[in-house]
DNA sequence: CTAATCACCTGAAGGC
DNA sequence: TGCCTTCAGGTGATTA
């Protein structure tokens, strides 16, 4: 479900809701979310601030941090003291504060909160966040031009650039007029260049519309995010390109669906 | 190094 | 109505 733009969504709203609140326990009611022996070392603790890496949340406390990851259906909801909770369907995790609590909802399961000590060294696996001001277009240029993998495979891959998806690397291809499949390295310094541009504006102008909602994705208040309302090509297999009339194609590429102009975007 | 497949899970949607 | 298959905002491990 959530991409960078739908994390950073969840992080700015979780700033408003929980900085400086202090975390009276931490319950879990499906063991693989998050492993709960560490409950005992995180309550008490006081959260200082919300960061985010990637697709990674970054929830530092006093003396430690917790990081949560998505995945594909996880919501983190906020729920003050005395708000009812419609449902605790799917509820697999509660950290709760004295005045309210924050509810780890996740159909599918394959979320995670972790507790490290070491954010930094955590999420050291991962690329640079594709918002950083480190990401420019040479940075750029130079990890893209050695890589033979498909550009599709290679904005995924969150080893180089971290935040980018299935949804933000479709649109950010086409609106770039690149072919998904074509080879990272083949790409010109223009074609990157250009690359670079709409990967930065495809995820802030999803920031600006709070996310995008297929299905899932909710802010901490349960709310929907709306920038779905203006793919170009994602979840548009059929429909006519908004640029030259072609029905969308859709391909499997790197092991997920992906959408593309086939007039549009050429290898 | 790169690509493809499976695994982890549940639920919605479509075909018959 | 019911059964079966396929698909889904992700990613890590394993196998060619």
């Amino acid at each position: 479900m959530p991409e960078l733009p739908e994390v950073e969504t969840v992080a700015r709203e979780l700033r408003k809701l929980i900085i400086d609140k202090q975390i009276e326990g931490i319950e879990t009611a499906w063991n693989r979310s998050f492993d709960n022996r560490c409950a005992i070392e995180v309550a008490k603790q006081k959260i200082n601030s919300v960061q985010r890496k990637g697709k990674y949340l970054i929830i530092e406390l006093t003396r430690s941090f917790l990081i949560v990851h998505l995945r594909m259906t996880g919501q983190l909801l906020y729920k003050s003291a005395g708000q009812t909770i419609d449902s605790i369907d799917h509820i697999r995790v509660i950290i709760k504060f004295k005045q309210g609590m924050l509810l780890f909802k996740d159909v599918r399961k394959f979320g995670r909160i972790y507790h490290v000590s070491n954010a930094v060294a955590f999420l050291d696996h991962i690329g640079t966040d594709a918002l950083d001001t480190a990401v420019t277009k040479e940075h750029f240029y130079k990890l893209l031009k050695p890589s033979r993998m498909n550009i599709k495979a290679f904005l995924l891959s969150q080893k180089y650039i971290s935040g980018m998806g299935n949804i933000y690397t479709d649109e950010a291809l086409f609106l770039s007029a690149v072919h998904p499949a074509m080879i990272s390295g083949n790409l010109s310094k223009k074609q990157a260049d250009l690359l670079h541009d709409n990967m930065l504006s495809v995820l802030n102008n999803s920031i600006q519309n709070m996310g995008s909602t297929i299905s899932d994705y909710r802010d901490p208040e349960g709310k929907k995010g709306l920038n779905q309302l203006y793919f170009n090509v994602y979840g548009r297999e059929g429909l006519l390109c908004k640029t030259c009339s072609t029905p969308v194609a859709k391909i499997r590429l790197a092991g997920r669906g992906t959408h593309f102009c086939p007039q549009c975007q050429k290898v």
